[in-house]
DNA sequence: TCGTTATTTAGCTAATACGCTAAATAGCTA
DNA sequence: TAGCTATTTAGCGTATTAGCTAAATAACGA
C-alpha cells in the first residue's frame, strides 16, 4: 500500500504505467518518452518494481517491463472503498465489474 | 492531479481522509488519532487542503475539516481509467454509477 | 576477442519532506 | 484585561528524493 502510493506520487512514474497499458515495453523505449536521463528513468523503474506495479523480464540484453494491473487495482481501489461511505465496502469485487460495464 | 497524488503519498494523510468519510471533524479531534504532534498534523492538513481534498471551515476558534470526495474521485478514478485499456475511458460517469451498483 | 548497445550502479548535489519545540494568533469566558 | 483553548507559523535537524555524469555490467555480433 505504502510503496504503491509512494510510487504513484511522481508524475513520470504514473505516466510510465499509462505507457504500459497496452503491453510490455523495454526500458529504453519507455525512457525515450521522457525528458530525463536514462539512469534517472532506471531509478523510477526500480521504484515501480519495488511497489509491485511493474514486472521486469530480462530478454538477453534488453529488459521488458509490463504492467501489473492487479496490484494497482487492489491498492488504489481498496483505498477508495475505504474512503467512501460504507455501503459498498463490503463487496470488493463489484468495483471492477462495475467499471467494466 | 499532481498535488492530489502528492497528498496521498503519506499514510497519515490517507488515514485523515478515511476519518472524514462520515462527516466533519475538528483539527484537534483528528490530531488525537495520530501519534505525531499537532503542528505536524497541521502541516498534513495544509497539504490536503492545498490539494483540494479537504475543506476547512472556521467556526470561531475551532476549525472543522470536511472531505471533498469529488476532487479525490476525479483525480484517482481519472488516473485509473487512463491506466486501464481503452474500453471504459470514454464514459467518465460510469465509474461512479458502477460502484454504487 | 573487440566493440557496440542496453541497462543499472555509484557518487554527488540540490531540493523537498517530515518530525520536533517554541512562539504567535484568534476567539472565548471570567 | 487576563487567562484558557485551539490551531497555525517559524525555525531547525535529519532523511529522502530526484536529477545529473561517469563508470560498471551483461549480452550480442563481427
Amino acid at each position: 500500500m505504502n510503496t504503491v502510493f509512494d510510487a504513484l506520487s511522481h508524475p513520470i512514474r504514473r505516466e510510465v504505467l499509462e505507457h504500459l497499458k497496452r503491453g510490455g515495453m523495454t526500458a529504453g523505449e519507455l525512457a525515450d518518452h521522457f525528458p530525463v536521463s536514462k539512469p534517472t528513468m532506471s531509478g523510477h523503474f526500480a521504484k515501480l518494481k519495488a511497489a509491485g506495479l511493474i514486472l521486469g523480464e530480462n530478454r538477453g540484453g534488453t529488459i521488458v517491463y509490463t504492467l501489473n494491473l492487479s496490484v494497482l487495482e487492489e491498492a488504489v481501489m481498496g483505498f477508495m472503498n475505504r474512503v467512501r461511505v460504507g455501503r459498498d465496502a463490503a463487496d470488493p469485487g463489484n468495483v471492477h465489474r462495475g467499471e467494466a460495464r
